[in-house]
DNA sequence: GTAGAGGTTGACGTTGCGTCAAGGTCAACC
DNA sequence: GGTTGACCTTGACGCAACGTCAACCTCTAC
């Protein structure tokens, strides 16, 4: 006995632009083609049919099923695998869905503040910008370090915030002194201020040598740590930079 | 000051090829194109670059992100929906993954026996084809149903199984007598084989009135179960549907 | 013959690019 | 000026799994 494609699609569930794709693909052939071109199917066909939308069902690419049905897979093996990546999946997604609530949390503000409030002039979006650039830079692990600093900064209060304002401003000052009395970066004495700056840093996330390194490029590249540091002093921003680079080599690596 | 496509391309992260396409789709356009065709951004270009690849981030899609930066859509509102979203998605690759764990597991077999066993014939994937067939049928309060089965199943014992494979038996024998005697599937005397038949099925799973008559469709439209019943008597699928389906509308609705 | 349901092929669309072809532009170097 | 290699453009096809639509043929009942 054999079916038409409207009766089939009805019975399945699915759409006849489905079967026809099935077909194209090669998937769930009809069982013949009728003299008018109309496409019939029968029992075998149906259980194929059948099969393929379980493992679909399951979230199997159409590839796969064929190769599980075609016996060129071995469907437990394929089947564990889509589950790790499910499971990996869910997992994103879950993070991904903790950093948009966190995201959510400080556009509407809270009661402990951020990073953002000690670096003048920067807002919870750029500084959102900055992390992500980061990211980018360094990969995946630097995601933990920056959660790490969301929990330093957590516990700080406005005292904090002010103190290490001020210190932020005294570094740049000395920063400032070195490069105008023509010291190297990687001078004694400006790596004696450079270390100041890391200890600074470290209240708020331990970077390796290279994510210091990199925290200093993102100083000169980045257009708004850029002008803060030419604000103070133009040539500021690379100094700095260069400064943190020797430290890194020398002193952190 | 501005930058060629491959500066920031490479400066952002992203390929070139993003850059036109963001160009493309309006989301990023550069500063100005050069008289030579090429494509110049500025710092504010930049920045505009910086928050599309944040929000990106985020897992937004791009015609949100424009809806963002365009003002036309409130960014915490979006964000939030996206959350949800986000959440949702997770969940649903949680139950996902569980399927496919649970399918796994019944391929490799176990101590306990699965429904497929009470039926002659049946393996582990025709069971999940119409596990399947049933959820598409009645929507995803049908998988509840269904791991309630499990459960049940999981706790019988093979003596049980026998008992009620008998009571399968008997049951389709009294089907037969009835449809053999003209007795109409409403018929008290065929309710009354019905009820019995629903408490079989109660035994693994308790049906709405709706999932019960959609059990009878099943047992119709299924190539395996409507062989099942036609070896026992010819339109017997049909007739059971039938009783099915006046029970469930005359006691169980 | 007509009307309506059913069926075909072909083609475009979806989202966000990756990849490639063909050809022009730029800057450094000889 | 010519050459080379990096850079840049537009155009186009591909990806995964169909949904949608157009144009046209087929089937069945009236």
């Amino acid at each position: 006995m054999s079916w038409s494609i409207v009766e089939v699609a009805r019975h399945a569930g699915v759409s006849s632009r489905t079967l026809r794709h099935y077909d194209d693909v090669g998937l769930v052939p009809p069982a013949y083609v009728g003299a008018n071109g109309y496409r019939y199917y029968d029992e075998e066909a149906l259980l194929r049919l059948q099969e393929v939308l379980l493992l679909r069902e399951l979230g199997l690419p159409l590839d796969a099923i064929r190769r599980i049905l075609d016996g060129t897979s071995d469907r437990t093996a394929v089947l564990r695998e889509h589950h790790s990546a499910l499971l990996a999946e869910r997992d994103r997604l879950d993070r991904l869905a903790a950093t948009v609530r966190r995201t959510i949390e400080m556009r509407e503000g809270g009661d402990h503040m951020g990073p953002e409030e000690l670096f003048d002039g920067f807002d919870a979006d750029k500084q959102r910008q900055y992390e992500a650039e980061l990211v980018d830079r360094f990969g995946p692990d630097a995601q933990e370090k920056i959660d790490e600093s969301w929990r330093r900064v957590g516990a700080m209060t406005k005292a904090d915030a002010v103190r290490i304002q001020a210190d932020l401003a005294a570094r740049d000052a000395e920063y400032s002194a070195l490069l105008d009395a023509g010291v190297a970066p990687d001078d004694p004495r400006a790596q004696q201020v450079t270390a100041g700056h890391y200890a600074w840093v470290c209240q708020f996330w331990t970077p390796s040598a290279e994510a210091f390194a990199g925290l200093g490029d993102l100083y000169v590249d980045s257009p708004d740590f850029h002008a803060r540091y030419d604000a103070v002093r133009p040539g500021l921003a690379e100094y700095v930079r260069d400064a943190m680079a020797a430290y890194a080599i020398g002193t952190l690596a």
